[in-house]
Parts: structure tokens; C-alpha cells; sequence
DNA sequence: CATGAATGAGTCTTCATTCAT
DNA sequence: AATGAATGAAGACTCATTCAT
């Protein structure tokens, strides 16, 4: 029991760090780096992760969690075109890493579909839900889809990354969006 | 003289297939497969770029070069909304590859700035010259700034990955940033 | 810890072989080619010595320690001048191939006084107490200095490369030499 | 016939700065960096010198050739005594940079007796010539050989590279040398 | 004859993965 | 369960040599 649970601070750990080091550092670093930023041996970290590319998935995963997490309180708020506004901005702000992220899994020929599985589905449930009652409240138009809303979640991410530091900008950016949001077609 | 012609239309088809693959495969593709592909023996394709990096370099900047001219052409157009939307919807639709690289690039520490160098400042002036003349005519919000577009151009190729083959699912996204850009009302 | 046994047997069993193959065959010789002979895999050899350079650096170093074994023997000898000669044979004898080595080093661009450090001030110390006992005995001259001898030793073992395995000219080459020690009449 | 006298001339410069250049940097200095060095093309470089081997080979074959006709002046001299110390002097003068091609053809695997063929004879017979009558002047003991004068060369050369720009000890490793050369066993 | 582009075998080195302790 | 030494396949890069111009 005192193991089990040893090894489930250690998988966490392993989660955490590995997080934080493939997001600086890229896909390219090494598992035995991984390994010693969380400090456990590489046999540790193998016997988590029996594969680099199970670790990327893992990490993967565990950020889509967070933001169905995210979503899902959204989609809970009594405004929603205001929940919508500040998710977008919220998401944008840390999509900066999750989009590094996805973009060292295409890179890692890693199949997103595939590996997210059930962590995506959530995720598009929860989007779906705060998407609808922002289309009923007037906030959005009501011919876009979720896919549109992520593919939208994840084009801001990328266009906030050109904005780097700038305040300013970042709030332009978010507010073109909004506006398109908005707009009927 | 003529060795010499041998020798640049060597250099422009690796550069073409190097594109290719780099885009396909990712920024991990050995170097060899590249030449491979290209037909020439490694030594070749390191004679003509003596590192992976400054081969990975060669191809983004000519693609950058590629964008500079296209958008050039759109800031000649005399109705410069519709040309925005037009360089905005093609840009969009090759960006899924320029993104690729872009993602590639990032992911293998190359400094952008650093490697575009001329190539960046000719995409932003072009781009430049465009964003006045839509803002003019008031297809485009005066607050809006070179390097918003440049990002939103990126976000809007990012969000368009997520829409797949489906037309319908493009145009909607496209119209959703083509009416955030448009002066708010 | 066993393991640790284990890793240090095979750290000098690649400095064994490696010595013998690299006098053998010169710096030349591929790294494979000496995990090989030392009966390991390339990934185990380079784990030992991250770098060739540091495994020859290796080798010479341990090869300096017995030279100052082999001083330090001779100094303690109560008749410094039979030492002195006996030590010249032997030295002259295995020198060819540690001339050998130091050729190698010299022409593969390691700096021996940076690699060989603290190796090198062992033997230079224990030269240093053999020649001063020497000439206290009267058996070479006074006005030689360590530096002096340590060439005359490194002179020497290239003088013998050429005689070859005839014992006769050997001797008569460590005869002019011994000669040439003693205090000039 | 001017053609043929470039290509003379292109030949000797190669030698001259093949040696050069192999001398300061190894053997291991590509032929393109020799070919840049001397101011032709790598083809030129091999059109005279079909192999590095044979281009390695050709710079020793010119040394001895100097070397020879140093030995064949020294054994001119009236007083053999003095020449034969001069001339250990200067050989071992120049002899760092002789000693240090010696090494590079010996750690590049070529066989010197095999390369250096009626060079090396030349060599032989002049210094044979030096050393009987310096032996007939009562300056060198009677019981030594040719080879061994050789190999004592050799060794003088490699013994004053470790006496550096210090002349002083040049000159005690001379004199030991000397004094050596002259008492009888 | 000179040139330099092309070639590919060979080198050093890294890294995911296994396994004995 | 954890550890880290061992492994070897694979990758980036070099360089002697050839050959078309």
C-alpha cells in the first residue's frame, strides 16, 4: 500500500516535470533528462511510461483534463457570453504551452484523435454545453459548431503567441475574435 | 558555368523536396531520406547546406518569400477588403503547410528572427502595405497593427487544421475572423 | 554496488584494450573498432568516455602513472647510477610504445600538459629524486635537469624504434646515451 | 611545354605547402585544405597526387632529399669531428618538424622503408660516409653503425622537442649526446 | 590540364529501451 | 519497485576520390 502509493507520487511527479521540460525543451529531449528533472532513474520512469511516446500522451492528456475542467465551470456561469469571453482569454493566455504542446505531438507523429481518446470527448462535451447556451444567450451566432469553436481555441492560442508580452495586443487579437463570435454571418 | 547551373538547379530541387518531406514527416526526418528523396547523395545535400538546420532555414525562408509575394500582389489589388479576404482565405488554405513549418521550426530551436531575417522584414512590409489599404477603404479596424495580422494569419491557418477537408467548416471560421476584422460597429 | 564493480571492471578493460589497439593501430583506429575488442557495445564505451578524445586522454594518463611507478622504484634503488641505467633500458624498452602513444596525443591536437595534469607532475617528481641521487653519486652530470633527462628518455625510446628487436644495437644506443650521462671527463 | 611547366610548378608548390600545413596541423588535415592552401583545386591535387598516401609519401621523399644533401656536406667538411656535431645540431634544429612527419607517416600507417626507398638510401650512404670518417678521426667511437647514428638523430630530434625554445638545454642535450657519441664502450 | 560538384562509405555520438542487481 | 549500466540501431556530418565540364 505505502508503495502504491509511492509510485503514484512518483507517476505524478514523473507527469509534472515531464510537462514542464518537453514544453521548455521540445520532444526532442531526452527521457533520461525527463527522468532526472523529476529525479527517479530512467528504469523508473519506463516502468511509468513504458514508451517516450505513452509519456507525451500522458502529459497530453492530463492538460485536456484540465481544460474540460476549465470548459465545464464556463459553461456553468449565468453569462455565458461573458464565461465565453473570459474562457477565450483564459485559454488563450496558458494555450501558449498547450498549443507547444500539440504542436510537438503532430511534430511527433503522435495521433492526437487516437491518443487524447476519451479526454477529448470531454472536452467537446464541455465546449458543446458552453457553446449552446452562448449561441441562446445572443453572444455567438448560431451557425458555428464546436469543432469551430475549438479549431477557434486553438487559432487564437497560435495568434497570441505573436503577441508574446504585449497586453495591448493580446486583448486586439481576443477582441477580433469576439467580434467574429458575435456577428451573424 | 554550366556545373554551376548543374549545381543551383540541384540546390532549388532539394530545397523543393526538402519542403516536401520536412513538412510530411516532420523536423525529424533524416537528412539522408531528404537527399533520397531528392536524388542526390548525402555529401551533395550537405555541400549545398552544411548543417540540418540551415537546410530546414533554406526551405522557411523561401517560403517566406512566397508569402511576401503573394501578399504583394494582394496589397495591388484595387479593392483591398476583398483582396484581404481572398489573401486571407489562400494564405489560409497553404498555411496548414506554412503552420507545419512554422511549428517545425519552433519545436527545433530555431530562432525565427534570427533565420528569416530580410525574408520576415519583406513579409512584413508587404503585409503592412495591405492592412493600410484596408483600413482605408474600412474593411479593416483602424487599431490594428502589422503584427496582429501576421498572427491572426497564423492563428486563422492553425484553426483551419482543425476544420479538415470540410469547406463548409472553413469558410465558417474564415468568416468569423473577416468579421472580427472589420471595424467594430 | 556489485554493479558498480561491474561498470569499473569494464571502465579498465576498455582502458586495457584500448591502449593496446590505439599503440597497434593509431588514433585512427574507429572507437567501434575498440568496443569491440574490449568486448562491449559502443553505447557502454562511449558511456565511460563521453568522447574519444577523453578516452585516449585516459589511456595516456594511466600510462604516465606507471612511468612514475616505475621512477619512483627506480629512486629508492641504493645505486642511483645502476638504476638510472637499468630504468633507461626498461623505460627505452616499453617506450617504444609509449612513444608510440605520445606521438598519437601530440598529433591528434590534445594538449598533453592539460590533459595529463597532475599525472605528469608524478613523473616529473619522481624523475626529479632518481637524477638527483644519480648525480649526488657521481654517475651523471651535474648540470642535467629533469627536463633534460625526460627528453633524453623520450630521445631514446625513438632512437631504439630504430634498431628494431636487434639487442645488439640497442645496447650500443643505451651505451652512448649512458656515456653521455656521466660527467663529462 | 608551358603547360608542362606549370604543372611542374603547381606540383613543387603543392610539396611545399603540403608540408607545410601537414606539419602544423597532422595528417589528418583534409587534401581540400592542403589543395585551398597551396591555391588550386582539390582535381589539380590529384591529378599530381593520386592518393593523400602518395602525397604524404612525396613531401617525406623531398625531406630526405634535403636531409641527404645536408649529410653529403657535413661529410665534405675537413674536420669530421666538428661537422658531424654541426650537423647533429642543425638536423636536430630542423628535426622537430622532420620528426613530426616521421610520426604523422608512422601513425598514418605508411611503411617508411617501403615509401621512402633511394631517398632513404641517399641518406644512408651520405651519413655512412660522415660517420667512418668521423670515426677515423677518433671524434665517434669505432663500434657504432650507421642505424644507430640514425636512430641517435632521431632521438636527438625527439629529445629537443620536450627543450622548447630553450637553448640552453639544447645545448646540454647535444652535449650529452655528443659526449656520448665519443667515449668508447 | 584545371576545376569543383557529386558521391557514399565511414566516423563519432546520442538515445530509447532492456535487464541484472 | 527502483536503479542505472549496457546495448546497438540510427543520425548528423566528413572526406578521399571521381568525373563532367
Amino acid at each position: 500500500m505505502t508503495l502504491r502509493a509511492d509510485a503514484r507520487r512518483n507517476r505524478a511527479r514523473i507527469l509534472d516535470v515531464a510537462e514542464k521540460v518537453l514544453v521548455e525543451r521540445g520532444t526532442t529531449v531526452s527521457t533520461e533528462e525527463i527522468a532526472r528533472a523529476a529525479g527517479v532513474g530512467i528504469g523508473t520512469l519506463f516502468r511509468h511510461f513504458p514508451t517516450k511516446e505513452e509519456l507525451i500522451q500522458g502529459v497530453f492528456v492530463a492538460r485536456l483534463h484540465r481544460l474540460a475542467d476549465d470548459a465545464t465551470r464556463a459553461a456553468a456561469s449565468p453569462d455565458p457570453g461573458a464565461a465565453i469571453a473570459g474562457f477565450l482569454r483564459e485559454a488563450a493566455a496558458q494555450g501558449e504551452v498547450k498549443n507547444a504542446l500539440a504542436a510537438m505531438l503532430t511534430s511527433a507523429g503522435v495521433d492526437l484523435h487516437e491518443a487524447a481518446g476519451e479526454a477529448q470527448q470531454e472536452v467537446r462535451r464541455a465546449l458543446g454545453t458552453l457553446l449552446r447556451s452562448a449561441q441562446q444567450s445572443g453572444a455567438v451566432r448560431r451557425d458555428l459548431e464546436v469543432a469551430d469553436l475549438i479549431g477557434l481555441l486553438a487559432g487564437t492560442s497560435k495568434a497570441i503567441e505573436y503577441a508574446g508580452q504585449d497586453a495591448a495586443a493580446r486583448e486586439r487579437i481576443v477582441g477580433v475574435i469576439l467580434d467574429g463570435l458575435r456577428a451573424p454571418s
